[in-house]
DNA sequence: CGTACTTTTGAATCGCATCAAATCTGGTGG
DNA sequence: CCACCAGATTTGATGCGATTCAAAAGTACG
């Protein structure tokens, strides 16, 4: 089992042989609400959506991860709280719970590299959150590259399509949106990297 | 110091007498970029953003915060990464960072109650963020209602306005989705609560 | 070369933002 | 107690921007 660089540095060596890769088909299912957690999953390719059922019987999606953890945040519950879902073909990284959680409680270095890890998950959400209560197309793109570009350059590794759903919109409006800062020197593009033109001061 | 319930159940006893309440007129600063982070913040009423100077100097929201940390994502950082405003009158409680960081190290059962707290967190930043990416004020609602409400009753207990603020819509929007639910025998309001009516199987 | 997918542009429609204004509310001071 | 004010709540009218539906052009891959 080869881990992804980011788990590797964070989990602990000895877990690491217990780390089981995966894959699952198109609407396959992870796991299931009220079932035992045994097992946390980091997606490395693919789409996971976590769901719930509302009142009305109607599915409720409570997450989307294209890439990162699921359900860490079941670490220490005595069940899941809802369904997980494979909506694409999906290869994922299981991680055993109760040894790592055991380790948590062992290892203070880990447990701090994991509450560094929250942290940064935490900051991530929240710009996200901002981000998508945005009102303008516009505005969450230059949001985007300004918080999460590196130097006014954000690069949209899974192209722009899937990047317009991350960003709450049809993939129309996007592609109009940038055609149309292009057009108005705000930005740059080149395959599918975004760029701010430096104003000067 | 009075600590809210919630930061007494979290923090180890030992820390309580650390902790410091303060109070920020509307436009005062909590802190600024650059500074090495000595306090976390909790806000226990008015409202905190934290912001960034984008790169055409314009202001950047991160995060805005009603009730609950701000910053406690900086736990382990060297310096704050944005600027904290108040921007209405705020009550919070300072947390000494250095004391609470080495505490975490010091006492695993503290680190895991940490952890838990952070994955709450997780849990309920990315519901608002499913929320959010939602088209139609109604979806938003009805999605509020499922997921933040008890049993098909959602408490707005900050009023409706500041629900709109929350739901990323304009009060307007707000008044008008909620008395057309109601129309439509969707839900019910009594004051600020919403229940939904039970579909009968 | 054909199939599947992304990228792009066009046109029509709809929901929400925006601007305006009226009503209602709680709280303050005369 | 009443006049008054600041906010919250509500309803109305208008316009814009994004969705939606459609279709064409570009691209990767077997």
């Amino acid at each position: 089992m080869i881990l992804p660089t980011a788990l590797k540095a964070l989990l602990p060596p000895t877990s690491h042989a217990l780390c089981e890769g995966a894959r699952y088909s198109k609407n396959e299912q992870l796991f299931l609400t009220g079932k035992k957690p045994e097992w946390m999953f980091y997606v490395v390719s693919g789409e996971v959506t976590l769901e719930r059922t509302g009142l009305q019987g109607e599915p409720v999606v409570l997450q989307r991860t294209r890439q990162g953890f699921v359900s860490e945040a079941s670490l220490k519950s005595a069940k899941y709280h809802c369904d997980a879902l494979a909506i694409i073909d999906t290869t994922v990284v299981k991680i055993p719970i109760r040894e790592i959680s055991a380790e948590l409680d062992r290892d203070p270095a880990f447990a701090s590299r994991w509450i560094g890890m929250l942290n940064s998950e935490v900051r991530r959400l929240r710009l996200h959150c901002e981000r998508l209560s945005m009102k303008s197309v516009k505005d969450r793109v230059l949001h985007l590259i300004n918080t999460e570009g590196q130097n006014g350059t954000y690069t949209a590794a899974t192209g722009l399509k899937s990047l317009a759903g991350e960003l709450g919109v049809t993939h129309e409006a996007l592609y109009r949106t940038l055609a149309a800062l292009e057009k108005a020197k705000i930005i740059q593009r080149l395959d599918g990297v975004l760029s701010l033109h430096i104003l000067q001061g």
